[in-house]
DNA sequence: TGATATTTGTGCGTATGTATT
DNA sequence: CAATACATACGCACAAATATC
């Protein structure tokens, strides 16, 4: 966290969150924020658009950046949020049960969602998280092994992303995802507490590093009535 | 579209579409597209970073802008779409039915969903969305009557974003999603086909004008088979 | 109504840092 | 080591929208 307009935007973000500037009412004007963070115009704008970016504010010209009201959804982060940061967030008592994890070269349809060759290993995890006691969510993760080598049963409990971002110091970077909805299959029946339900929800998320290569391939199968996902849109024009 | 890196934008991602630059390809370098668009490296950087934004490249320090593929998910376009705008790009044959449009003072519900007074005339719409024969989706929209006035049957037959963005000139600009699944309501059995499903995907959007203000609540009720959702996240770190 | 100040948006130039090739 | 390419930061000028008097 180095680059000041992060710091800024951090700084920022803390004061909206804590109340110093209320929903309704607008931010210091730029000129205003160049002198108190001591910096340029440029650097302050680069924070107010990750601000606007993440839905804390609206910027209107001539106006002002209008902050928004943050209440009514807070927690439940969208986007690329690992499981373990996401229970953190929550303060929710949960488990990580593992119940495959093995090297095996792709088929046909892995191949093509990985976009990898032939002779490629990849990683297969199937791991079941409990929370307050419920198996809710099945995660089936497919990766390659050329990028993240040296998986084990423990970093699989732990965390996958963590193992990566801090022992292989590689930056995740981006996901591109589609959610729908599946009948429930044998293995959700075997590894769910689906209490009923006969059906799903599925995030299909392909991840990729900060050098764009595409390393990870996730299918998350969500019990319905447990899912819940927000999301922050800006309507292109 | 004036904006001189919108229309760099434009033009890009035309050229990415139509294959002049291919996935795993780098784009020319900042400098040589300052030269290509005669304009300054700033501009470009703005043009760049907007494709990166939806997904189209990944820029990596010392190498080049990466173009990614975009061939896994194209079509269904996240963020904020009407109904309309949707249809047109899957070109299904859509039809629209309106059960209930009224003018009503809101209830406390509704009042702190839309952050309004208790004098406020609010429009209640119900409509729901008939795609190849089969009643789907039902909407049902809350609309501040200040904000929106003049609603008519054949507005919300053919599309009320349409009246707002052309005809009252006013500019939709972000919303506030929360995807949840949730058991069927006596509204949606009479007014879906929900082919033996119990459950639908709701979702909750917040809508704000240009100037931040909040002036629509909807909830997008969908059959469950029929709904996908399509997101590209970036990490925030 | 109109003039003026404020505030954000756009565009250009330059310098320096840092990662990759 | 050198060249290349993107990242950050600062400064300046003018345009466009809004608020205020």
């Amino acid at each position: 966290m180095k680059n000041k307009f992060i710091v800024i935007y951090n700084d920022l973000v803390k004061a909206i969150r804590q109340g110093e500037f209320k929903a309704g009412d607008t931010l210091p004007s730029e000129n205003e924020l160049t002198i108190r963070f001591e910096t340029s115009r440029e650097t302050i704008r680069k924070a107010l658009n990750l601000l606007s970016q993440n839905g804390y504010i609206q910027k209107v010209r001539g106006k002002g950046s209008v902050i928004l009201d943050h209440s009514k959804f807070e927690f439940p982060v969208s986007g690329l949020t690992s499981f373990h940061e996401l229970s953190n967030q929550l303060g929710q008592t949960v488990k990580t049960h593992v119940h495959e994890l093995f090297l095996e070269t792709a088929n046909n349809q892995l191949r093509s969602r990985l976009n990898c060759s032939k002779d490629m290993k990849i990683w297969k995890i199937s791991r079941s998280r409990e929370i307050d006691g419920e198996r809710i969510i099945l995660d089936k993760d497919y990766i390659l092994e050329d990028v993240v080598p040296g998986l084990t049963k423990s970093i699989a409990e732990h965390s996958i992303y963590h193992y990566i971002e801090n022992q292989l110091e590689l930056e995740i970077s981006f996901a591109k995802k589609e959610i729908v909805v599946e009948t429930v299959t044998e293995e959700d029946t075997a590894h769910l507490d689906l209490d009923g339900h006969s059906q799903v929800v599925v995030i299909r998320s392909y991840v990729y590093l900060a050098d764009a290569t595409l390393f990870q391939y996730t299918e998350s199968r969500h019990r319905p009535d447990k899912f819940q996902f927000v999301d922050f849109a800006r309507r292109t024009k």
